[in-house]
DNA sequence: CGTCATTCAATTGTGCACAATAGAGTCGTG
DNA sequence: CACGACTCTATTGTGCACAATTGAATGACG
C-alpha cells in the first residue's frame, strides 16, 4: 500500500503554498499596526538597506517580482508617504525610488517584527536556517531550468 | 560584525514568498496544457480523492481556504466542464461539489505532474521529506496562536 | 409555534502575481 | 542625422487571497 502521488500532502505544492500563506498571513498582523502590507514591508526592507535610491527594475531584481506588479505597490507606498518616487534626469526611462525620512522612521519601530516572527513559527535557528538552505535550493534548481 | 536581522534574506519571509511563487509557476507551466491553474489544480487534487461530493466548506477546511477564495475558483472550473456544483437538498444552504466524468480524465492526464515537479525542486526525496516537516511544524504552530 | 443565534455560501472591496502589450527614451551603426 | 534594436516603466486583463458583510436556511429554545 503505497501512498497516492496524487494525494494533496504527498507534493510539496501544497504545503509549501499553504505555509507560505500563513506566514504572510502572520506578518500581516505584525504589520497592520503600521500599514504596511506583507508585499510593501518587503520593499521597504530592500530600501532600508539601499544607501541610495534604486530603480524600478533594481527593486525588482531583489524582489523578483516585475514592474507589473511593483507600480501599484510603490504607488500605495508613496500615496501613503513612505516612498518618493522620480524620474532619474540623466536616463528619463527609469524611476528612482527612495524611503522618505516617514518611510525611514516606519524601521525603527518595526525593529522586533523578524524576532516576533520567528518565534511564531515555533522553529530553532539551526531549523530556520535548514529550511532556508532548502528553500534557496529550490530557487536555484527552478531559475537553471530557464 | 553580526547580521542585520532586517536583510531580506536573513528573515523567513522572502525565501519562503519567493520559493512559493516559483514553484507556483513551475507548476503553472506544467499545467497549463490542461487548462488548470495552480489553485484549480489544488481543488481537484482534493475531489480526486473524496469518495462523494464535497461542500465548499469542506473543500475550505481541507485547502485551508475559505468561500471568497473558492467561489469564483469553483465557478471557474464549473464553466470549463471539470466540475459540477449543486445544492443539497437536505441542507440547502450546503452547495456540493463534484468532479464530472472530464475532471476524472484529467487525473489520468495529470499523473506525471508529482514526479515532473519533484525533479524540478532538485532536492532528493529525504530532503522533501525533511521540507515537508519544517513547513508542517510552522503550520502548527502558527495554528495554536489562534 | 415564533424567536434568535448559528451555520453556510455568496458577494464586495482591496491588494498582490503575472503575462502581454504599449510607449517613451536611449544607444549603436551606418 | 536617421533608423532600428533595445531598455525601462506603466498599463491592461485575468486570476487568487482574504476580510467583512449579506442573506438564506437551519435548529435550539422557550
Amino acid at each position: 500500500m503505497s501512498i497516492d502521488p496524487l494525494d494533496l500532502e504527498a507534493q510539496i505544492c501544497f504545503p509549501l503554498h499553504a505555509a507560505s500563506r500563513a506566514v504572510t498571513q502572520a506578518y500581516g498582523e505584525l504589520l497592520s499596526e503600521s500599514g504596511l502590507t506583507y508585499p510593501q514591508y518587503l520593499v521597504m526592507l530592500v530600501l532600508w538597506q539601499a544607501e541610495q535610491p534604486l530603480t524600478v527594475g533594481e527593486l525588482g531584481e531583489r524582489l523578483r517580482s516585475d514592474s507589473g506588479t511593483l507600480t501599484p505597490v510603490l504607488k500605495r507606498l508613496e500615496g501613503s508617504g513612505r516612498v518618493a518616487r522620480r524620474r532619474s534626469t540623466e536616463d528619463e526611462r527609469k524611476v528612482l525610488v527612495s524611503a522618505t525620512p516617514e518611510g525611514l522612521r516606519l524601521r525603527e519601530e518595526l525593529k522586533p517584527v523578524p524576532q516576533k516572527l520567528a518565534s511564531l513559527t515555533g522553529l530553532g535557528p539551526d531549523e530556520l536556517e535548514q529550511l532556508k538552505g532548502l528553500l534557496g535550493r529550490i530557487m536555484e534548481s527552478i531559475d537553471l531550468r530557464s
